[in-house]
DNA sequence: CAATAATTGGTACCAAAGTATGAAGAAAGT
DNA sequence: ACTTTCTTCATACTTTGGTACCAATTATTG
């Protein structure tokens, strides 16, 4: 008695396990069959009265029309279908640094001047620069003098701005 | 001979004009009235050997079965499976400026430190920010001198980029 | 080679920025 | 009422930034 519950737990859990190209081939197979038995019962039906061929001709003609159909309906695939869903994400632009080498070239500054420049937007002092490039205190007065006279401002800050709105330097 | 031509051209044009619906009903048509021209032929010549019935059953299971497939991918609508894909469209965010209030609280600045604080920002010299806030120079060099100790820079330049670093000015 | 531009450096002077210290009235909390 | 903080202003001094003018050396170019 155990044993037998064990097997018949074992078929339904392999029945389970089937995928359903499979199962569908089993189906077709359990269908087939017991349309053959139908058939040969109304063949035998039908030949006592020899005149009613046409009608079970007719009857086998819609059931197997409809297996046709049901066959095909079983089978055919999905075709698919691609939608695409465009979702805004938010960033913050990286403002990108393009040098205005039109501009920067108009202005006429020497090498020195535009990397004195360079270095006042940064931040450095007249001795921070004097420093940082070995020079004297008054080699780079002379320079940052002229250079703001070039760009016609007349002080650090306006230097920074007009250098930074026009993308000379960064 | 014309006229023949004309009635021709007209006929072609009318099946042209058919749509789809219509074509198929002819079509089944066609091929219902053909196959039962074919199985009266066969069924003719199998009741000579009576012994081949099943033969002839077997054909015309296979045939109508055929025949219900066909019809079936004719008329079934396409099953259509959907998929959708998320497209992620990168736009630039504006920047916007969040008041750093914790930070700002800290540090202790008076209201008149913090109103002198953001018009240094925009680029105020002492002088400047005195005019405006109908003060003398002293009390701005006062107040931004105790600013900078609080904020612990030495310089303008210093301020600024605190301030703004620390986002308690835009 | 000569003229010109770029680089470096100096002196003198002024303005602005920043520090230190003190002081006095106003506002706010205890 | 008293203390503390904020606000205002002043004086004196130092540092930094900026202009003007000059000068010497070193490329660069016609």
């Amino acid at each position: 008695m155990k044993k037998t519950l064990y097997n018949l737990h074992k078929m339904i859990s392999w029945k389970m396990d089937l995928d359903n190209g499979v199962r569908h081939i089993i189906l077709y197979g359990l269908a087939t069959a017991s349309l053959i038995f139908g058939l040969k019962w109304l063949q035998w039906n039908f030949l006592i009265m020899e005149n009613a061929i046409d009608i079970y001709i007719g009857l086998l003609a819609i059931i197997f029309t409809m297996l046709g159909a049901w066959i095909a309906t079983q089978l055919i695939k999905p075709k698919i279908q691609t939608v695409f869903l465009e979702k805004h994400i938010m960033i913050y632009k990286p403002r990108e640094f393009i040098l205005n080498q039109a501009g920067l070239k108009r202005l006429n500054l020497t090498n020195r001047e535009y990397q004195i420049l360079k270095l006042i937007v940064q931040g450095y002092s007249n001795s921070g620069i004097a420093e940082k490039l070995f020079l004297s205190l008054s080699t780079i007065k002379t320079h940052v003098s002229n250079l703001y006279t070039k760009i016609n401002v007349k002080s650090r800050f306006q230097a920074i701005a007009v250098a930074k709105k026009m993308k000379i330097v960064e």
